[in-house]
RNA sequence: GCAGGGAUACCCGAGCUUGGUCAAAGGGGCGAGGCUUAGGACCUCGUGGUUAGUCCUUCGUCGGUUCAAAUCCGACUCCCUGCACCA
């Protein structure tokens, strides 16, 4: 019994020897191809998981592949750790946000580290370690350490400072006013779903509300909408009569709001100052004059207007808005309440919705309809939210202006909502204010607000130049995984504008050069990183100092431009040192391939590519991007209850490494989103014992050599290589392991079980098949290396060549006949649920073949022509004999020979013995079956065929009797 | 809102770009047998319905193109995902 495959040591093991060796540590070679992956770093956000190694693992299979294909590899590693990730993780240990510590204690890590990890340089730090060595180097990955680099690195810093002064001389820097999210006591805050940076409302979106301005006097009152262009159905105003309301100067008009909108207002507007208060229940009963319709309308009460939603005040279109027309409907029914403001009823009742929007599946006054349909009864009625989202999105999107819209009748709403906006900006009817859809409170428990940033500093990505060269690059010189990807990304180069770059708030980064207030923001940091994993190892190794990097380095290193002796003499770097960093940038760069996960589709892989665009020459634009899907949890994230939850080096132990490693590159195709499933990981670990004893049984094979199996085996080694590499290039991880760990092991199953043993074909197949899984499963493939006594690491071998292995198509044509056979024979006892005692096997007529070989013949000249063969085949007397015979089979023919289609194919088939193969066969039949096999010649005088079973036979489908 | 993806047999998942060799790869699960009777390990066969190896009906729904469609076209229904100063 061989040894149980002890996982742990054997990973330790040749660990230890990768990483003792130069392996990792690549030298330009002349001549040598090259081959330079990246995958786009992590951020440093803590403990990682299972799931994050998936696209990890994919770049080590892949280099790992290119190394044994003969590249010289170059695949460096960073963290991104600029940003507020790692503040926001040193504030929860702080704060001792719930969860948080759990987590930390779960993956190991003590209280005082726990207490050092409170200084966010010192998360970076820690973590930064854990994922090379926890994570990157337990998983076996060759990866260029050296490389190693943070964004926060001073040496990064003066990279990102070049290159932003590069982006500034591209004219792609320029300062605009900017709303953006702010806490009042932290700065600038990001409001999105993962909430690092708030406590709540993560999933808050940044509204437009357009602020009309309706006469009341010699005051204006201010009434929010998000829908402009709905002002040609107002009716009347909306004001909450229990709220009181502020008078507040604005330039030299004074408008009246809710006082918390002129508390949003005063961050978004210079000069706002609240000078007085008026109570909403004194303006029910007043008119105002609407802008743009320029009507005097009534204002109303009700007790929608939230004063914490736009203005407080609302202006009313019955026929779009469903609150509008409810409110309407409560006062016309509740006398008691207009008389308490003074209200004539009959006068709310004269109130007509005014239709002004045509949408698809409504009719005149879609707000009526809605409110019908969901049979609402007051304005109380929480449904109204959703019966107003349902009409916003059915008039925004199929929605048509009416004829008494002015100028805009006839069009889309999605045009004329900018329009009539654009029009009432312009003629002072209308001012805008932005707002967070629900409240947001920041970690440290203030309001989040939309605040103005009046120099906020933008690059251009949508400069016309660099957008045209970056698409046409990505169509015709690109290698993009998915092909979806890469057919969708000219239009995201479109769509991407501008993009703020830098914040003002207390982060981790890279001061921006023009004005050092700035902290260049985390995407805009990491667009050209690439090039600096080029320098990183001179720096990581002090033979370039961080203040020797200065532009014109960056200018020599990256552009080739200046002289090394000059610059010799200005930086201190001996020359060798800048020749040296010169050509490693020569013959390293581009980078082929830069693989990320989904999440980086729209931001990071087009800003990747557009800052390459300006800033590098062509040649030096990157060859590929490789997308990866993610790995998550059975309906959402992954969860202790469900698995996948356990820090990666426990997972490692559970299911191995190379299990693990199996699994991500097995399961799934890269694009798709998998769902970790413990059976499918141990399944994984399985295979790998199951290997592990195989391969042992393999070594110990000691009998004869067999010509036809012997080479059938080597035939179909040629298959799977032949068919591994082009999959391997093709990045077709899946395809590739499910050959080489699934089909090839059968293989090797097959030719024990047809009594295949000799130990040299055995061995060759070995060494072959162990190289393809060397990329996969390095440390299996190392030890068992080892152990069949090659010498040196499989992992920097030769992956196997086409041609080291004889192929003969006859003899794989042969086997395939054999299994058809076999598979026929089972196929009848199962039917017949019989025991044999003998089979007998009559193989086709002469006339039969004689025929096929024609169909073959046509075949080859072209397609199926079955008039032709008929014709052919007439003009020989002895299909003439039996020409009914002839046309019956003649169809069945040319179906069975468009399998060998194949131009290899078919000249086997035409040369192929039948009856003798059969004979030859019929021992191992017979052990399978466990009875007597014969083999006939139908067209043989006088056979054994009791029932007549021969006439059946076809070419390559012999008849079968069994008794 | 902008952009993109998918619906395949008990489950997961190939295949669809280049229509036929697709009843539809490969896993898992389940069933039968073997091997072992030490740890649920391993091996073989089966797993839409039928019949001596055939034939029939299937690849979200409806319709179309074609001698021929899971594969091409149109419509529909239902799921999912990324992005919006999060990386």
């Amino acid at each position: 019994m061989v040894d149980e495959f002890n996982a742990p040591s054997v990973e330790a093991k040749w660990q230890k020897r990768w990483f003792d060796s130069d392996i990792c540590s690549p030298e330009p070679e002349d001549g040598k191809k090259k081959f330079y992956l990246m995958f786009a770093y992590p951020g440093v956000s803590g403990y990682l998981h299972v799931g994050h190694m998936r696209g990890y693992t994919y770049s080590d299979v892949i280099t790992r592949y290119k190394r044994m294909d003969g590249y010289n590899v170059l695949f460096p590693v960073g963290a991104h750790s600029s940003g507020n990730i790692a503040q926001a993780f040193s504030r929860k240990i702080e704060r001792n946000i719930p969860g948080h510590i759990e987590i930390l204690k779960a993956n190991g890590c003590d209280d005082a580290q726990i207490e050092r990890l409170k200084d966010p340089l010192e998360v970076v730090n820690f973590f930064s370690h854990i994922y090379i060595n926890d994570y990157w180097k337990k998983f076996g990955f060759l990866a260029t350490y050296d490389c190693f680099t943070t964004t926060i690195d001073p040496g990064y810093q003066r990279f990102i400072e070049w290159q932003f002064r590069k982006l500034d001389k591209a004219g792609m820097l320029f300062q605009k006013p900017y709303f953006g999210s702010a806490c009042l006591n932290c700065g600038p805050v990001a409001v999105d779903a993962s909430e690092t940076d708030i406590s709540q409302g993560g999933s808050a979106e940044k509204q437009e509300f357009t602020l009309l301005k309706f006469k009341l006097g010699d005051e204006i009152a201010v009434a929010g909408t998000l829908r402009p262009e709905t002002v040609f159905g107002q009716t009347n105003f909306w004001i909450n009569p229990d709220v009181e309301y502020v008078k507040a100067r604005v330039g030299d008009e004074t408008w009246i709001l809710s006082s918390e909108a002129a508390q949003k207002l005063s961050f978004q507007k210079d000069d706002i100052e609240v000078t007085g208060r008026v109570a909403g229940r004194d303006l029910v009963g007043k008119t105002v004059i609407a802008p743009v319709v320029d009507r005097e309308i009534p204002i109303f009460p009700s007790s929608f207007c939230d004063p914490d939603v736009g203005t407080g005040l609302v202006t009313s279109v019955p026929s779009d808005a469903p609150y509008d027309w409810i409110a309407l409907v409560d006062l016309m029914n509740d006398p008691a309440e207009c008389e308490k403001y003074g209200l004539d009823v009959e006068m709310v009742k004269a109130i007509k919705p005014i239709p002004i929007i045509r949408s698809k599946g409504y009719g005149e006054n879609p707000a009526i309809e809605i409110i019908e349909k969901m049979g609402i009864q007051n304005q109380e009625d929480e449904r109204l939210e959703e019966a107003t989202k349902e009409i916003y999105k059915a008039g925004f999107h199929t929605g048509v202006m009416n004829d008494n819209c002015g100028e805009y009748a006839g069009m889309a709403v999605t045009l004329a909502k900018d329009k009539v906006k654009d029009m009432m900006l312009e003629k002072g009817l209308a001012d805008v204010m932005y707002d967070l859809s629900e409240p947001v409170i920041c970690r440290c428990g203030e309001k989040v607000i939309m605040k103005k940033i009046p120099d906020q500093w933008f690059i251009d990505y949508g400069d016309d130049n660099v957008t045209e060269i970056s698409k046409a690059f990505v169509r015709d010189e690109m290698n993009i995984l998915p092909p979806e990807y890469k057919d969708s990304m000219p239009a995201t180069l479109d769509w991407f504008k501008e993009r703020a770059c830098a914040r003002l708030g207390n982060w981790l980064g890279t001061k921006l050069p023009q004005d050092p207030r700035w902290i260049i923001e985390p995407i805009s940091d990491s667009t050209l990183y690439s090039a600096y994993y080029i320098i990183s190892p001179y720096i990581n190794a002090g033979s370039i100092k961080e203040e020797q990097l200065n532009d014109e380095f960056f200018d020599f290193a990256f552009l080739g431009e200046g002289e090394p002796d000059a610059l010799s003499t200005s930086t201190g770097i001996p020359v060798e040192t800048l020749e040296k960093v010169r050509n490693d940038f020569d013959y390293w760069y581009p980078l082929d391939i830069n693989l990320g996960g989904k999440e980086h589709m729209t931001v990071h892989f087009p800003v990747f590519l557009m800052n390459h665009a300006a800033i590098l020459p062509e040649n030096d634009w990157p060859r590929g991007i490789i997308v990866n899907w993610w790995i998550s949890g059975k309906g959402g994230k992954l969860s202790k209850s469900k698995g996948g939850a356990q820090p990666i080096p426990d997972a490692a132990r559970l299911f191995t490494v190379d299990g693990l490693r199996l699994y991500y590159s097995h399961i799934a195709n890269p694009f798709v989103d998998v769902e970790w499933d413990e059976a499918s990981v141990k399944n994984s670990r399985q295979i790998i014992k199951r290997i592990w004893n195989f391969a042992h049984e393999l070594m110990e094979v000691n009998g004869k050599a067999d010509n036809t199996l012997d080479t059938w085996l080597e035939s179909r080694m040629s298959t799977h290589i032949n068919d591994s590499r082009k999959a391997m290039d093709d990045f077709e991880l899946r395809e590739a392991s499910n050959r080489i760990f699934f089909e090839i092991m059968s293989d090797f199953r097959w030719y024990a079980r047809r009594g295949g043993a000799n130990p040299e074909v055995t061995k060759k197949g070995m060494n072959a098949w162990i190289r393809m899984m060397a990329p996969f499963t390095p440390h299996i493939a190392e030890e068992l290396w080892e152990k069949m006594g090659s010498q040196g690491f499989v992992s920097t071998s030769q992956f196997p060549e086409f041609g080291e292995f004889e192929i003969d198509n006859s003899i794989l044509m042969a086997e395939d006949f054999i299994r058809d056979v076999q598979a026929d024979i089972t196929g009848i006892l199962k039917m017949t649920g019989m025991t044999p005692t003998r089979i007998c096997l009559y193989t086709a007529p002469a006339w039969k073949n004689k025929l096929f070989g024609m169909g073959l013949d046509i075949l080859q000249n072209g397609r199926i022509d079955m008039g032709q063969l008929m014709k052919q085949a007439m003009a020989e007397p002895d299909m003439k004999q039996r020409s009914k015979e002839v046309s019956a089979f003649a169809g069945r023919i040319m179906k069975d020979a468009g399998k060998f289609s194949d131009a290899d194919k078919d000249k086997a088939a035409m040369d192929f013995d039948e009856a003798e193969f059969l004979r030859s066969a019929s021992s191992f039949l017979g052990k399978e079956f466990n009875c007597l096999v014969d083999v006939f010649l139908a067209d043989e005088p006088g056979v054994y065929d009791p029932q007549n079973k021969r006439n059946g036979a076809f070419p390559f489908k012999p008849a079968i009797y069994i008794e």
